[in-house]
DNA sequence: GCCAGTTTAAAACAGTTGTTTTAATCAGTC
DNA sequence: GACTGATTAAAACAACTGTTTTAAACTGGC
């Protein structure tokens, strides 16, 4: 019996080499990267021979792209959802704290409490910067529709907001939630004690009550 | 007579290739990335023999480390000098606003404004994503002494902020200004139309509002 | 047993990597 | 000229890369 039980992450040796394959390639990626990871690598820890990756996916890229297809979809629409969420269950006009938390805790939900660590984060981090996606993939199928759904709900939300700050209050926003992220990244990495201070929670509530601040200080007329 | 006068970017063939090896590493690792790059690559990018960054800095990983060396305090440096500068040149209690303009100006600067394309934005976010950097060279030379710093001018600032706020609002100060040149960075590889409202100044202008507002509505008591 | 078809294993391929070795060339100084 | 030391060039090294090829093991049906 070839039941080939690795040390590494084979949860499930029953299932398929192709599960396997995909499932440790994500892990793998994340860690080291596209490039910092070979085929020998994947194959060793998904318990199987240098040639699968090749047989079911036809190479290491189309691998790397079957990953993505998945998670790029599960981003945009958590965030696009919760924005949907918040316009529908108030019958007015809804509170601006509530869309910002709302947006604020599907933005960064799905990227920091998975349990294997925050892989998705790094991979993306990745990708940013030297691609191995076709084209722009991530622009179109992620950020430009984030982006525009939430512009529209604020505008709806804040009517009084000039709706020439309404791309730069987001742009404000989602920097933070970024921030948010990679401060959460590095905990992992380095355990800093003066990070500590930063866990989520808290830093949702100050993102929204900082960001509320600003947006009606614009909305109040204030400034032009 | 070997001139050795290459295609690419060798503004100063007579500078010795020590010099020109520093001057197309920086270039391409910023480029490609550590890993990404070879020996071979910097050697003929530097017009020089493969065997040169090995005799003159040890390794490849030597000469990643001198680049660095440098590029750290010029970082910190600038970014302090900006807050003392602001601290020292009003008579009393600084502008809330000076010091966060001035703060902004000195961290997105060089990082943005550079002849070459930002080199150092690429170069720092890979490091931080996969580091070739001994231990935390980076949190201790840069990271730490800055956020100190802008904490304290801070607290000085505004005395009416609550001390439990203060690292809480530096957190959304720097989101906003690394998303600044993220933004600026993915400029420079998608030309996006839809970006170009985000030209660096007018993204400044909102962060010292939209801040500065944030700020005040802390201090103004509303929140505990 | 025998025979498809699918899946796995091992070896080989051609190419690249960082580093080292060996030789050659260059500058000065006598 | 010859000698010394620093610098450059070319070749070789061992290790690793993604992919392909070849052969073996397995599956279910007859």
């Amino acid at each position: 019996m070839t039941m080939s039980q690795d040390s590494s992450a084979l949860r499930n040796p029953a299932t398929g080499v192709r599960d396997r394959l995909l499932e440790v390639a994500e892990q793998l990626f994340a860690e080291r990267g596209f490039d910092g990871t070979s085929i020998r690598d994947l194959a060793a820890a998904a318990g199987c021979n240098v040639a699968s990756v090749n047989y079911y996916f036809g190479g290491k890229e189309k691998l790397y792209g079957e990953i993505w297809r998945r998670n790029l979809h599960l981003l945009r629409d958590t965030r696009i959802a919760s924005i949907d969420k918040v316009l529908s269950e108030s019958a007015g006009v809804p509170c601006l704290e509530d869309l910002l938390r709302s947006f604020a805790c599907a933005f960064i939900g799905p990227l920091v409490d998975e349990s294997g660590g925050p892989r998705l984060i790094r991979l993306m981090a990745r990708e940013m910067i030297n691609p191995h996606l076709p084209a722009s993939m991530f622009g179109d199928d992620v950020i430009r529709p984030t982006l525009s759904a939430m512009q529209q709900a604020l505008a709806k939300v804040c009517p009084e907001l000039p709706e020439s700050k309404v791309p730069l209050v987001v742009f404000s926003l989602i920097g933070q939630l970024i921030h948010t992220i990679w401060v959460k990244m590095m905990q992992h990495s380095m355990d800093d004690e003066a990070l500590a201070m930063f866990e989520p929670a808290r830093v949702i509530d100050h993102i929204v009550a900082f960001s509320a601040a600003g947006i009606t200080a614009y909305a109040g007329g204030v400034i032009e």
